[in-house]
DNA sequence: CTAGATGATTTAAT
DNA sequence: ATTAAATCATCTAG
């Protein structure tokens, strides 16, 4: 089904990975993924247990919504801890669960695949059909629950050979598979477009090549070397050529299938390098950390097409977390990059995604991406009274080629103490297809407009000097009125919550470019900022109330820290606020801590 | 960029 | 289960 590569993660390995209920190794993540890490909180006693918990404040006595259950599903399955999914799915009312909603499945299969319940996980997936962007993850599930339980049965580990046989087997459902065939990697329609061309001109110059490449979703590189090898058999007598005299025929079926190639649901194998050619959803995200705050999940490969997803020349990411009282709100959207926060009544959990970027599938992404997404919306609640805010950031290059262009709206809502949460897209624009990620110093315009108070719109912040190479793409600060949420966590009346308004969340993004021109993945950072995560952390909320608490990650592949850089930018936005900065080397080691600094409104440490 | 040689994995046949 | 064939990737040298 997959290309594997020498040096690069395996079919089996990601499988195997993905098996194993711990975390992979930080040595496969580094080596698998560059980029891919974990950040942990060091001191769980920074972090009290709720932290853990915080889905068993019961849900599902908060009456979601279908979308809000998705949307938390969605979360949860980003953030990696299957064990708080399955509580989360546990406490759901049978009434969610038979509503066939896709992000539930997908949740019921992720949980039934971790727990082993095959059987179940097989019903699932033959039963409903998924979306292309998912169909990859599920794919995964599928062989990999074959591979395990053949395994178990014979007591010893599989080779490849046993593999393709159980592949061949146990084919994939319809439900999360396209149909197209595809041998050694390369799926049919490629080939036959790759043969066509080879029978005009068997060496097609580079402008064909790249047509070809698009046409077939394959790296360039792929092309090339397609074409070498098949000239390296017409040309060895070694070989028997009985093969390509036969078909002669069969040519032009795919000269306009430019579109559809394009869409073509994974451009299997990745290329080279590194790459799973799949997501690898079930690999190291679903394990439980215990004490896992920020958590970045390996490869999640993108279909171009998926829309739903954001993404920035290759990296993605997105970012919605809100907190209310006892109930965390967290918009995800896409089937990758993603920033969730979750929460019941202490814990926030932040969870980034942004797909790893091999040599070859970066060369794929940014060669075939002009994708706009559509946005992902979600009324959490048809608050007609709530107020509306929205904020767009620009990012340009310094070509003044624009790369990405982030909008994002909220509607902040009081109504029965659901939220509101809110509506953004994120928009990919053509340009740069060589240059990849922005520009140093690309900072939007700083009208920062944030600071609770008055201002309850998104701001765009940004201050290059605290963030060489670093973007800010977008920041929000959402103001949020008290609810009232019978049972649930209130916040203290003696709480002045007029300063306390800003009980919302600021989200940023910050996005920089890889020095030379596109080799290295792009830095993400993102800030989250939530008051009530400030209430998550102290039981005792009276004394932060209106605080609020950032807490920030930073991924990128070669060991670029920012805490207190974003401490300083956070600060900058949110003025008066406690300080959570997350921090992790790029070894995959655990590094990270926490960090509370009390601010004054001047943004001084007090 | 290409040819050649070679390695690794998948597929197919015995 | 073993072996052979097929296919794609990588490495080197020109």
């Amino acid at each position: 089904m997959c290309c594997l590569k020498p040096g690069g993660v395996t079919y089996q390995e990601a499988f195997k990975m993905s098996s194993s209920s711990e975390l992979i190794s930080a040595d496969e993540i580094k080596r698998e993924s560059r980029g891919s890490v974990r950040l942990s909180v060091l001191d769980p006693a920074e972090l009290p247990m709720e932290n853990v918990e915080l889905l068993d404040c019961s849900p599902a006595s908060l009456a979601f919504s279908p979308e809000q259950v998705a949307c938390v599903c969605e979360a949860l399955m980003q953030g990696g801890n299957v064990e708080r999914l399955a509580r989360f799915l546990w406490s759901l009312p049978q009434s969610d669960l038979l509503r066939g909603n896709e992000s539930i499945l997908k949740a019921q299969a992720i949980v039934a695949f971790n727990h082993a319940r095959y059987q179940e996980l097989y019903c699932i997936l033959e039963n409903h059909s998924f979306s292309p962007a998912n169909h990859s993850s599920l794919q995964d599930m599928w062989y990999k629950a074959r591979y395990t339980e053949a395994e178990k049965a014979r007591g010893r580990p599989l080779g490849a050979v046993d593999k393709y046989r159980l592949r061949r087997k146990y084919p994939l459902p319809r439900t999360i598979w396209d149909g197209e065939e595809t041998v050694y990697c390369f799926k049919e329609r490629s080939r036959n477009a790759l043969k066509d061309m080879y029978k005009r001109n068997r060496y097609p110059s580079p402008a064909e090549k790249r047509n070809l490449a698009k046409m077939t979703g394959l790296s360039l590189t792929q092309v090339s070397n397609w074409f070498k090898n098949r000239r390296q058999r017409d040309r060895n007598p070694s070989e028997a050529q009985s093969k390509s005299e036969s078909d002669g025929n069969h040519s032009t079926e795919d000269e306009s299938s430019k579109g559809q190639e394009d869409l073509s649901p994974r451009p299997l194998s990745s290329g080279s390098s590194s790459s799973v050619a799949h997501g690898t959803v079930p690999s190291a995200v679903y394990s439980d950390a215990g004490t896992t705050v920020i958590q970045q999940i390996g490869d999640v490969k993108m279909p171009s097409h998926t829309g739903g997803g954001m993404s920035f020349n290759g990296d993605l990411g997105s970012v919605n977390a809100h907190y209310i009282n006892n109930a965390a709100y967290v918009q995800t959207h896409g089937s990758n990059a993603l920033l969730n926060g979750l929460g019941s009544t202490g814990g926030h959990f932040l969870t980034y995604d942004p797909p790893r970027v091999s040599h070859h599938t970066q060369e794929r992404l940014l060669g075939g991406s002009s994708v706009s997404y559509a946005p992902y919306s979600m009324e959490l609640s048809e608050s007609p009274s709530g107020k509306k805010e929205n904020m767009q950031t620009i990012a340009s290059n310094e070509d003044g080629v624009i790369s990405s262009v982030v909008s994002f709206a909220s509607t902040p809502s009081t109504t029965s103490g659901a939220l509101h949460l809110s509506n953004y897209s994120v928009v990919n624009l053509p340009g740069s297809e060589t240059n990849m990620g922005l520009p140093p110093l690309m900072m939007p315009p700083s009208s920062i407009s944030s600071t609770h108070g008055s201002s309850p719109l998104g701001s765009v912040a940004g201050d290059s000097s605290q963030h060489p190479n670093h973007a800010l793409l977008y920041s929000q600060t959402v103001k949020q009125e008290p609810l009232e949420v019978p049972g649930g966590y209130a916040y203290p009346p003696e709480i002045p919550l007029d300063q306390g308004s800003n009980l919302g969340y600021t989200a940023s993004l910050f996005l920089s470019s890889s020095s030379t021109g596109g080799s290295l993945p792009p830095t993400i950072t993102a800030t989250v900022t939530s008051s009530d995560v400030h209430h998550a952390l102290n039981q005792s909320a009276h004394a932060l109330s209106e605080d609020s608490v950032p807490l920030s990650s930073n991924y990128n592949s070669h060991g670029v820290q920012l805490p207190s850089n974003l401490q300083g930018a956070t600060r900058a936005i949110e003025g008066p606020i406690r300080g959570v900065c997350g921090d992790l080397d790029t070894e995959g080691k655990e590094l990270a801590k926490l960090q509370t600094v009390q601010m004054d409104d001047d943004g001084n440490d007090l």
